[in-house]
DNA sequence: TTTT
DNA sequence: TTTT
């Protein structure tokens, strides 16, 4: 009846933009959250958290987020079960995010890219950007049965390279050439 | 960085509750936490969130939630992974409960057990109960790989019934005869 | 850039509705919510913490919401400032509310307005009514120092009557059910 | 019974460190936080929330936060009270803090103080410093309508200068020089 | 009294 | 001005 979170951490990954096959936008990223401790080996841990988010927002984490940059999410716990090739259930728990913030800017002399140096300095300051997911839709499901996750490479995800702009359709946005049954939920 | 969550929903079973072979008290339980929105059948879906609570928030969770009431969890998202007995790596979702809120107060004229009946009256008021965990302690962990979790039946963690005490400790609180094995987490 | 809370508490009074000069409904209500901890002099303490809410939210929470009701509230800070009749500026923090869960149904025995009894017990469970905001959209001002809206006493805000139509505790009232099976733990 | 409220803005000043009657460290500041939309009038608006820290959080919010620095605040809403010189009861709303983030490194080739220039850029990455607070101790205080709290001069509130223990940046970070009519709390 |  |  209530069920709210709220994480900072770094994307472990670029994001991936992908497209149901009625055309809507869905983001996935994995943040990678430090633990308020460290191990009963003095090891610093943190928790890979996979992150979900759906339509214009997806179309904006995709736009502005990168590997490695700090980002604040807010959403939901979800947890879907589909039944896997060997009739086995398997759940995964994800939070559905509806507001993101963007706590780093992005390095607007790099190039594009998910192989990019990350360690150049800033020439502008922190600004932060915001975006937030629209009211209190569903979201649209996939028929139930999630699947594996091609991770090709390449550039599949269409970024918008240094572009100003905020328009998510600046770049080419049109759906990705892979099979339903690639989506990773 | 930052690791927040706060849920409100029921309790599907009674509480588990273990014990490390250091002794330290855990409980588990999970709560179904209604989505804010119907799925496209209309039908009125629910999260299921698995919940763990460690030491002394462990043991009264066990003894003051039951199977249906209504509960306020605060906590932090954590991810385990273990490999599985087909050498598979098996990812895990738990919410750390630091904070529970026990929004439905007991059936005092109820007897105990997981069994009874939820829907007589309420005598007194809903004046709900709160517990909290310790500081920012790191969790006792159990080694790495998790298992399978037995889940016989009968009353394997003490409740004390309809008991007025606040003492976790009122009922018997030894460990339990299980193997490291059979815990669930 | 982010701004959430959440409180559990019950309200101090009735909530209170009105209307702004452009028809749009306001609530106002105050939680009081227990501190974790007593006062040096032992005693228990609380804050109260005025709640807004706006639009149809701010229709449900007067329609379902009485003194002394366990209730969850989401929202945000806000901080507005007037200047007072001696020409000093005056700070005001609400939580201006876009989710409220009702922790508590409603005496279905006892009669309406706010003085009735609220002593008698339980007759269902407390399935618990949950009501949203809309979007993100910015609330309506009163033009600077609050106010506003003007209704005569007696029964404009029609309370929960027997209607159905969006009774958040039309439902049956029992814990959900699901049948064991499909609990995937 | 349930009181967390999870901020992300920017300091309006540097914090100021104080010290109770008994020596407990008490730090405070203001954040900007931006609304998630524009006024009606399209500007930009945000609320500006008062942060109370206490113990070595205090401490370390005092050595590490500056004016302009995007932080991140957990706690709970605190309203306190007191009657003014002219026995008006004044009611103060503050987050009491027990957890903060520093979301931007410090300017390592700036100089310290308040007054120093924010808009040099950045030499090394955002990694982001940690704080917490301690377990859920109640917060001393300062025996009901504020004021009080002596401290000789001199440099009881060091400021990182140049140590290097448990230092998550540093910089110069000398004692404020205010006396203690100037204490809000 | 306010931050970027 | 405060709830249980």
């Amino acid at each position: 009846m209530l069920n709210r979170v709220i994480l900072i951490g770094r994307l472990t990954r670029d994001p991936e933009l992908r497209y149901t096959p009625a055309g809507v936008a869905v983001t996935q990223f994995t943040i990678a959250v430090d633990r308020p401790f460290t191990s009963q080996g003095g090891e610093r841990e943190a928790d890979f958290i996979p992150v979900v988010t759906w339509r214009q927002l997806a179309e904006t984490c995709a736009n502005y987020l990168r590997k490695g940059r700090l980002t604040a999410v807010e959403g939901r716990i979800q947890v879907r079960n589909y039944d896997n090739n060997e009739g086995k259930r398997v759940y995964v728990t994800e939070v559905i995010a509806d507001n993101v913030r963007f706590l780093e800017s992005p390095n607007r002399e790099g190039g594009g890219g998910s192989g990019r140096d990350e360690s150049s300095s800033y020439g502008g300051g922190n600004s932060g950007g915001n975006s937030n997911g629209g009211g209190n839709r569903p979201e649209p499901s996939y028929g139930g049965n999630g699947g594996g996750g091609n991770r090709g490479g390449g550039s599949q995800a269409p970024r918008g390279g240094g572009s100003n702009n905020q328009d998510p359709f600046s770049d080419d946005g049109r759906p990705i050439d892979i099979s339903d049954d690639d989506l990773p939920f």
